[in-house]
DNA sequence: CTAACTTGTCTACGTCATAAACATACACCG
DNA sequence: CGGTGTATGTTTATGACGTAGACAAGTTAG
């Protein structure tokens, strides 16, 4: 009613903006790692100097933490209705996973700067729907989802860790080997809250 | 019987050596932070110019390197020849997380920097033997340390990570949330692969 | 057209890691 | 004792970085 044609407010108009930034960030990141996300080159990336990016953004660690909350948004948790709260916990722990393995270069990011906290709540929220359907309260819910998410992030640390003397190309064998580490860790996790957890501790 | 007196090698007796340099950075980046650490200030506080560092050290990268397997050195595990495996395991994590407390301000370093694989091998030597004692094999048993590893460092991180409004003292009541939480996640963890590889299930 | 306002640019500063040339202080040999 | 070789520390310099401050450009409101 107040609004009704937008009605650009006087100004010259802006050639980029915060939203563009962080999606040209994670594009860098991802395709030269962390080390190349200067505020140079990503004014470059966006044609502008680097200069441009303060009248949108603070300085770079802002950037930086608009990367975190928008990597953190890309996981997607698949939890219906009728999935029981093991089912759920395990499907956040991979969706958590599949993102970081998409974003390897981040992955010091992610480890380093928290997560928006809200940010992590709508995450982790149908996860969480899952527990409370079993009756498990927030509490002991959040500890539990929260407990897989620090070893999937460890984990991913160490996965893409750099040893000296490999190349950055995806080693098949190596992938394979820590896939099936990360299913042994992560299934001994869920089974020890499962065993933690249920009202029928059926062993 | 060749070296008999060490015979000091000809030129000028150097002031520094690597080792001291390391000490001065744990020390530095205990005090200051990671972000206090660069080359000048550390040369300032071992009483040298940046430069000389370069004598014993081939570059930055490789101070933080020696840093990083040092504190690893610094793991001490408690495990006696009759503990249990869960409990030299559990006991493994303890030894790993007093080390990260005891350095918050080197958890990003140590989550960045893989520790070097010989001194990480040491670290958990007697842990692996507890495995041995119960007849499990060493890839087991490594995959369950690592597991461990993982979870520890990953809660390290989530624990020092800075929430925006903090002041950086420590809160009691915030480490007493964490240890719970810690306790937790690493008694599902153990628990976990209690159930997987004991011979006995006795749940 | 003028004023106001927002965005982008130019220039500049201090700090960083580190390369290259040079100075220093010792052991050794005559 | 004095020269020589050698390891170590220093001086100076380079290019990249984040970012502050003054200015230019491009739009809307009157």
């Amino acid at each position: 009613m107040s609004t009704d044609t937008p009605r650009r407010r006087a100004g010259r108009p802006p050639q980029i903006d915060a939203e563009g930034i962080v999606v040209a960030a994670v594009a860098l990141i991802d395709a030269e790692g962390l080390e190349a996300l200067t505020m140079r080159r990503l004014g470059t990336e966006l044609g502008v100097t680097a200069m441009s990016l303060y009248r949108h953004l603070p300085n770079r660690d802002a950037v930086l933490a608009a990367v975190v909350n928008r990597l953190a948004g890309e996981v997607a948790v698949e939890a219906a209705d009728a999935t029981p709260w093991p089912q759920a916990l395990h499907g956040f722990a991979r969706a958590y996973r599949r993102m970081l393995l998409a974003h390897p270069n981040a992955v010091p990011l992610l480890a380093t700067h928290p997560v928006d906290e809200a940010a992590g709540r709508a995450v982790i929220a149908p996860v969480l729907e899952r527990f409370r359907a079993a009756g498990i309260t927030d509490g002991d819910a959040v500890t539990a989802v929260q407990s897989v998410a620090v070893y999937v992030l460890g984990h991913a640390l160490a996965e893409v860790g750099t040893p000296p003397g490999t190349t950055r190309d995806p080693q098949p064998a190596e992938a394979a080997y820590y896939d099936q580490w990360f299913d042994v860790g992560l299934d001994a996790m869920v089974q020890g809250f499962r065993h933690r957890l249920a009202a029928d501790p059926s062993c």
